[in-house]
DNA sequence: CGGGCGACATGACTATGGTCAAGTGGACAT
DNA sequence: ATGTCCACTTGACCATAGTCATGTCGCCCG
C-alpha cells in the first residue's frame, strides 16, 4: 500500500508528472508496491515483460550477463525514474536483468492499466516517448563516453553528474559502492582505484564514500580534454 | 516522388510493416523522398527534429561529435531501417548527427502527420516503440560487446551479424568501406586492420570488401570465448 | 603514362586498463 | 578484544589498442 509520500514521488517521475491528474489517480490506484532488499532480483533477462517499473527509493541496476558470464552494468535508477516502457508495452522480453543494488521501492504499473488508458488518450503516449527517448539519449551518451573517454575522464563525468554546482569547489557523495560505480563506467574496481588516484592532479579528493572537488570548472576541462594531449606530462 | 519500389521497401519497414493499410497509404502519401550523395548531411545534432527518417536505399550513419571533435559513431543504417522517431514526436533535439555514407534514398515523414494519425488510432504508438525499443536493444548490445569484448571479437560478430547462413563456411561483402566499420565498432582503422590479421587464425579471410569464413561456428566460438583464456597460446 | 591522393597495411612505441597477488582497514559478530 | 569478511587499495606484469611514421596499392585526373 501506498503512503502519500510515495505517491508523491511517483507523481513527480518523468514518466508521469506530464500526465493530467484523473489518469495519475488511476495509474497509481492500480499499481503494486513493493519493497526490494540488496541483492533481490526484480527481473531476469529474457523474461516477459508485464509492467513499468517507477523506482521512489534507493537504486536499481540494470546489467546483462555475457555468454562467458562477465555482467555489463547497463545503467543505474533512482528515486524518480522508470524503465521498461517500451519493453513492456510491446509485450517482449527484458533484454537486461534488474537487481535491488540498495534496500529500495519500486512502482510496478501493469502495462495492461497503461495500454487501456493510452487507448482513451493518445496523449498518454507521449509521455511514454519522452522517458524512452531519455532512456534513449543516455545510452548515446554512454557509447560516446566510451568510445571516446579514458576511464579517468568518465569517472570525472559521473562526479559532475553528481555534483548541482557549476563552478567553484563543492563536494558530492558517492551513492553506491565501488564496485557498481567501476561496473556502470565500464571498467574493473581496481581501475576505478587508480582513476580516482589521478584526478588528485585535477583537484579532486576521495575519502571513503565522499569526494572533495576543488574546482569544477577545472574538472570539466579534464573531462573533456583530448586523451592525447597534456598527459605525458602528467 | 516515389516508385512502387521505394514504397515497397518502406511498407516493408519494422517502422511501419504491423500499420493497417489505410494508415500507411496516408504516410506514404505526405512523406518528403529524397536522394543524398555520399557524405551529405541529413541533420545535425541539436537541430530540432521534424520527421521521422526511413532508409530506402544506401546507407545512413548516426554519430556524435565530442568536444574535442573526435567523432564517435553510434549506428549505421541501411535498407528498410528507420530512425529518429522517439525525437520527432517529441519535437527534441536530435542527440546524435546523420550523414549520408554512400548514395541513398531516404524517406521523411514529417512528425505532425505521425501525431495527427495517432490522435486517431493509439496503436501507431505501438509501431513507434517497437522501433524505438529495437534501437534501445541494439544500444545496450553494443555496449555490452563494448564492455566485454575485444576488437577482434567485436568484428567478428559483426562478420557473423552480415552473414546469412548458420554454420559451415560462408562468404560476406563489407557493406561500407573499412574507415566506417572501425568508426562503428569502437575502434581506429589501424586497429581494424591488426583484428582482421587475428581472425586469420579463426578462418577469416579478408580481400577487398569481401570477407571468407571457413566455418561460421568457429568464428561464433572465437566470438563468445573469454578474452582471459586461450589466447596466450595465440 | 605518370603523378598524386586516399584507403589500407604494417612496424615501433606507448599508454590504458585487465589480471593476479598481497596488502589495509572498517564493520560486525562472537 | 579479537577474528573474520569484504570492500577497497596498491604493486607488478602484460595484452589490447591508440599514435606516429612509413609503405603499398588502386584509382582518378591531367
Amino acid at each position: 500500500m501506498a503512503h502519500e509520500r510515495q505517491k508523491s514521488i511517483a507523481r513527480n517521475s518523468l514518466l508521469i508528472r506530464s500526465l493530467p491528474d484523473h489518469h495519475v489517480d488511476i495509474l497509481l490506484g492500480q499499481a503494486v508496491w513493493r519493497s526490494y532488499e540488496r541483492g533481490e532480483t526484480l527481473f531476469l533477462q529474457e523474461e516477459k515483460a508485464q509492467a513499468i517499473h517507477v523506482v521512489i527509493d534507493g537504486w536499481v541496476k540494470l546489467f546483462r550477463m555475457t555468454p562467458t558470464g562477465a555482467e555489463a552494468v547497463v545503467s543505474v535508477f533512482t528515486r524518480g525514474e522508470s524503465f521498461g516502457e517500451a519493453v513492456a508495452l510491446k509485450n517482449m522480453p527484458y533484454p537486461v536483468s534488474a537487481e535491488a543494488v540498495t534496500t529500495c521501492e519500486v512502482m510496478h504499473i501493469p502495462s495492461s492499466v497503461f495500454l487501456s488508458l493510452m487507448r482513451r488518450d493518445p496523449e498518454i503516449c507521449i509521455s511514454i516517448l519522452a522517458s524512452t527517448f531519455g532512456h534513449l539519449h543516455s545510452l548515446v551518451a554512454q557509447l560516446e563516453q566510451l568510445k571516446a573517454q579514458t576511464g579517468a575522464q568518465r569517472v570525472a563525468e559521473f562526479l559532475l553528474n553528481l555534483s548541482d554546482c557549476s563552478d567553484g569547489p563543492c563536494e558530492v557523495t558517492l551513492p553506491y559502492d565501488k564496485m557498481l560505480i567501476a561496473g556502470r563506467l565500464g571498467m574493473k574496481p581496481e581501475s576505478l582505484s587508480r582513476a580516482f588516484a589521478r584526478l588528485k592532479d585535477a583537484g579532486v579528493t576521495v575519502k571513503r564514500n565522499h569526494a572533495e572537488i576543488s574546482d569544477i570548472a577545472q574538472l570539466r576541462d579534464y573531462a573533456e580534454s583530448d586523451p592525447a594531449e597534456s598527459w605525458s606530462k602528467g
